[in-house]
DNA sequence: TCGAGTCAAGAGCAGTGCTCTCTTTTCCTT
DNA sequence: AAGGAAAAGAGAGCACTGCTCTTGACTCGA
């Protein structure tokens, strides 16, 4: 019986967990420097000073790196949005979904490479694989929870009537939820995070240029007044 | 004075245009089936039964193949859009808002490297030309000439008040719009954009994975709900 | 102490973008 | 028609990439 995560025992051991930490932090860095595409096995080898054939030692090949930095981003960004919406009272819904919101754009706006390498085009040829479904479902899961405290607090919107092929899509999610809260305010959820992630990607990827002002104050504004406008679609702002 | 895109006069020149021709089209197939970052001037050429550097007699570099695939890729979203709705008739706002959301998200369905191009994750180290900002526009003019359509014959939502930096945010939309779109209109607008990119780039970035169900006619249904529901938004299905 | 396992290093393969030179082909002008 | 200029093709070459294989040195546990 093996003992999950044990300390390092032997010098071996302990020099494989360090210089594996330093290839993953020299990682992070060119990510955050160069971006995704320009993620170099070679050149990574060479600012930790070893040669490139060494780093196979640690990782086995430059898709599980960008596995590993995959999973850290979702892990930043989820903890980001998660004490973001911490920061409100539990029954302040819109304060912790504007909260929320406004703590993945800084996350973004700070991070970009990073957020593209989660939310913009998917690297080809490469599979996300199964570890990075939990790490990536905690922002959606923080907007989720919002709205399902606001269900059991009955302050939710009155659930509308669906489509029962409507609701038969949401299967996966509804499932997840608990049935706790209705099909119509899930599907009102997604929406929510899908303008988020639309209105942070428009913005990071250029698309508002000679549409929103650039400067960060009117950006900050606009994005704010987006969010809520989204807030009260669904229902955090009816008070 | 010289004739603006003259035919070619000689062997040449008809050769060069014809051979500038294949090698977009060679591209467009590599592009299709293997996606942006795989993309070789050297495959091209091979493809093309020409040794790599004979490609650079007719293309500068690999950045002036993408933007032509860019622009491509821009306009051919562009057209399906304006087809899409022009499918409807004039006075059928939800109609055409409905029509043009589906088209996008069909060709974006089935032509997702094209898509991940132009609204994915932007390609490092290359800045967009100005070439491509028309192109890129006709998307959002879709969705901006049914909203001033609808503000011209009276039937849009009323105004309401905005913070005045919000209104300011948005001067350069604006402006193109020309004055006859009220700013709450058009920051639902964007908005509206925001889903209809998110909810496409979700779905096709693979972000729906045991959310909504993988089958094609729920994945459209809900699809169809989110938008329906962004249309009622939007005022343009009141009545 | 000694064999097994682990690791760094180097060479090497196949591929990339891009540049340079050299030759051939085409075109235009004299 | 002839000759020179321009354009195009071909090939070598540079610097880089991911990745593999072999070799020799080191570490660890029995």
């Amino acid at each position: 019986m093996s003992v999950a995560h044990a300390a390092p025992r032997t010098a071996r051991e302990r020099a494989r967990v360090e210089i594996t930490g330093e290839i993953l932090s020299t990682a992070r860095q060119h990510l955050a420097r160069d971006g995704a595409a320009a993620l170099s096995l070679r050149a990574i080898a060479r600012d930790l000073g070893m040669v490139s054939s060494a780093v196979y030692r640690y990782v086995p090949n430059r898709d599980a790196l960008l596995t590993m930095l995959i999973i850290d981003a979702y892990e930043t960004i989820g903890s980001t949005a998660e004490r973001a919406a911490a920061n409100c009272d539990r029954s302040d819904y819109l304060g912790r979904f504007l909260s929320c919101c406004r703590g993945v754009r800084d996350w973004a706006l700070a991070n970009p490479h990073e957020y593209a390498l989660i939310y913009g085009s998917p690297v080809p040829g490469y599979a996300a694989p199964a570890e990075t479904i939990a790490p990536a479902a905690r922002v959606p899961i923080v907007l989720l929870s919002i709205l399902a405290d606001q269900t059991a607090d009955g302050s939710a919107l009155p659930a509308a009537l669906l489509d029962p092929g409507v609701e038969q899509s949401i299967a996966p999610l509804r499932e997840f939820a608990g049935g706790q809260v209705s099909g119509d305010l899930l599907l009102r959820g997604l929406a929510s995070w899908a303008t988020l992630l639309g209105t942070v990607s428009l913005e990071l990827f250029g698309h508002l240029q000679n549409v929103v002002v650039e400067a960060p104050a009117e950006r900050a504004a606009f994005f704010d007044h987006q969010m809520r406008q989204v807030a009260i679609g669904l229902g955090l702002a009816g008070n």
